[in-house]
DNA sequence: TGAAAGTACCGAAACGTTTCGGCTGCACCG
DNA sequence: CGGTGCAGCCGAAACGTTTCGGTACTTTCA
């Protein structure tokens, strides 16, 4: 069927051994006989068996990419431009991109053990990590190159790449800090997952510089059914915040719901900064101020973190933290007026 | 480094060959030898090599998928979706799924040939074929095994599983009208999009049957920028529609917010039907009736019939056509009163 | 009881590539 | 001019699997 180099061989009337030397652009064949062998396997629309190739130099010379699906219910746009990411740079070296999507919430790596050990791909970049993963323990038992999106709290022995959560908070409330803001909440998801905590840390660490760390403004664990409930007390109470950090989109929305009902507008009444870039942010009335993870950037240093772990094991663990970027729209403002009868001697940065 | 078949072989004092053969459920092994050497196999973590396999019967056992990624602005959760479904599918019949985003514009399949003639993947699934796609007729002419998700008009030589969306649009146009709506606007996007003929076909076919096609009402070509201004021109005329079936979730936006600064509201004044149910079209306030595509259906359609064909080339090209359903939320209603001096003899039915 | 049929297994070849070692000529050197 | 080195090419083995054809032994049955 496909033309193999044999063919080109017998084509310019030289061996199979020529033509692979010529293809792969080895030293010791003659300049013209590489052009001419170029040439014709160009003419054949010759393209290399890439089982036979896999099997003869143990390498697959393709990635594997573990994404959750069917995980959340909203789906967010993060996945697709992680993988955006991830299949550019495996494009860029010339490998192969598989995909290997989890449906089922009990998580099992079992699939890569096929992949890797079939010589299917030579590493795989495993996404969504929580705090306390038992897959990388898994990875590192089964002694299976890996690359993760997402961190453990408390172990680095292993290849990451993530978003620095903490620069992200930190950044977005020393923002609101800089309008006047003290009084600022923090709505937060699912402490299980891996971002969960960082974010929060760096909530903590600018509201402790100046002294207004308030823990009955922090909540977490919301989800989109609690979400508008806890929303609607937050702002109802009678110190209430000026201003909110919210961990996901669906947070932000319930809170300028209830802002809403509660007649507050956003910004003038109550700053609200989302975590998380995408449309829906952008197209909320007003745009939302957004924590903007690099998901595409990430995607790409994930793929070019593994392959070079591959081409170079006795690296060992390496990380790539991305810091997000406060985009600033129109969400947030100035603390507003007649809430400055405040205690706290809030220093503007 | 792997376990091989040889070493079960000698682990079980027996040839490769039966190992192949009992690994494979062939029929002459003796069911206890079948046992025992699969008892082993399970053992000694054994994995098959998958290149191995792929180079001597000539079947990768994978397939590829190609989706357009970068391309729209505002990322929909249908591509999520689709891959979902398709690696679900995939998952199903032991077979791998390979990813080929493109990024680029210019959207060649070179890579294709690359995928299906190195015997990486033994077909592919190509993705948002518009209206008239070239690449359609290449991969014909390439002669490789494929599945398109969409559909060129007028050529239906090859196979594709699609959305009906002509279907969807009638259902949600018969629905307005049943509400007592007779001037329904249409506003649809770039008409080189492969849905945007058969949706626009659904609307016509539908106010036809009531004879009350305006083409006044019928947009299309919009764009992310132009869509507000023409929102507000569509509800500031004398003689607006009473209902707008827009064919994308930012459409439906435009013309919501159009409407409140116009002081009407939905669905009081004006019924909102929009293509693609993604969340924020849920989250939107109101919530907004729409048309939802099964896009995970149609991706698991595409894997299974890019499966069957391969498995039985001969039965040539099929179609799998998929229903859309309606979602009824809250921003449909009934023909509001003051608008019934309608000339239009509408049959409510 | 001898042939035919069936059962359970095996050897070896093949898939298409890469690569090791070796082979030819030719140029260059003392 | 004999030897050395090098450029350019090649044969053959190997990767791990599947499968064709065959063999040895057992059972069946005329």
């Amino acid at each position: 069927m496909g033309t193999t180099a044999r063919d080109i061989a017998r084509h310019v009337g030289l061996s199979v051994t020529t033509v692979s030397r010529a293809l792969n652009d080895h030293s010791d064949v003659a300049p013209a006989t590489k052009a001419k062998i170029r040439a014709v396997a160009n003419q054949l629309n010759y393209h290399p068996n890439a089982a036979a190739r896999t099997l003869k130099i143990n390498r697959a010379n393709a990635l594997g990419l573990d994404i959750p699906l069917g995980l959340h219910r909203s789906y967010d746009t993060i996945w697709l431009e992680f993988i955006g990411g991830m299949a550019a740079s495996c494009a860029r070296h010339g490998v192969d991109l598989l995909l290997s999507a989890t449906d089922d919430t009990e998580r099992t790596p079992a699939s890569f053990e096929r992949l890797v050990r079939g010589r299917r791909v030579d590493g795989v970049v495993v996404c969504d990590i929580r705090s306390d993963d038992s897959r990388v323990n898994w990875l590192l038992e089964s002694d299976i190159p890996f690359v993760a999106f997402g961190r453990t709290v408390g172990q680095d022995d292993y290849c990451y790449v993530d978003v620095d959560g903490a620069a992200g908070a930190q950044e977005a409330v020393q923002y609101l800090i800089r309008l006047g803001h003290t009084r600022i909440a923090y709505l937060g998801l699912d402490a299980t997952f891996g971002f969960s905590h960082f974010r929060r840390a760096g909530y903590h660490e600018a509201l402790h510089s100046i002294r207004a760390h308030d823990p009955e403004l922090e909540f977490e664990g919301l989800t989109e059914e609690t979400a508008p409930a806890v929303a609607r007390s937050v702002l109802s109470c009678p110190n209430r915040p000026t201003a909110v950090l919210a961990s996901a989109d669906f947070l932000a929305l319930a809170v300028i719901r209830a802002a809403r009902e509660a007649g507050l507008s956003v910004p003038t009444d109550l700053s609200v900064i989302v975590f998380d870039d995408n449309p829906s942010v952008q197209r909320e009335d007003p745009p939302l101020t957004a924590v903007s993870q690099p998901n595409r950037r990430l995607g790409e240093e994930a793929g070019e973190l593994l392959l070079d772990r591959l081409n170079r094991p006795e690296q060992g663990p390496g990380h790539r933290l991305i810091a997000p970027s406060l985009i600033i729209r129109s969400s947030t403002g100035p603390r507003p007026r007649n809430m400055e009868s405040e205690g706290t001697t809030a220093t503007v940065a």
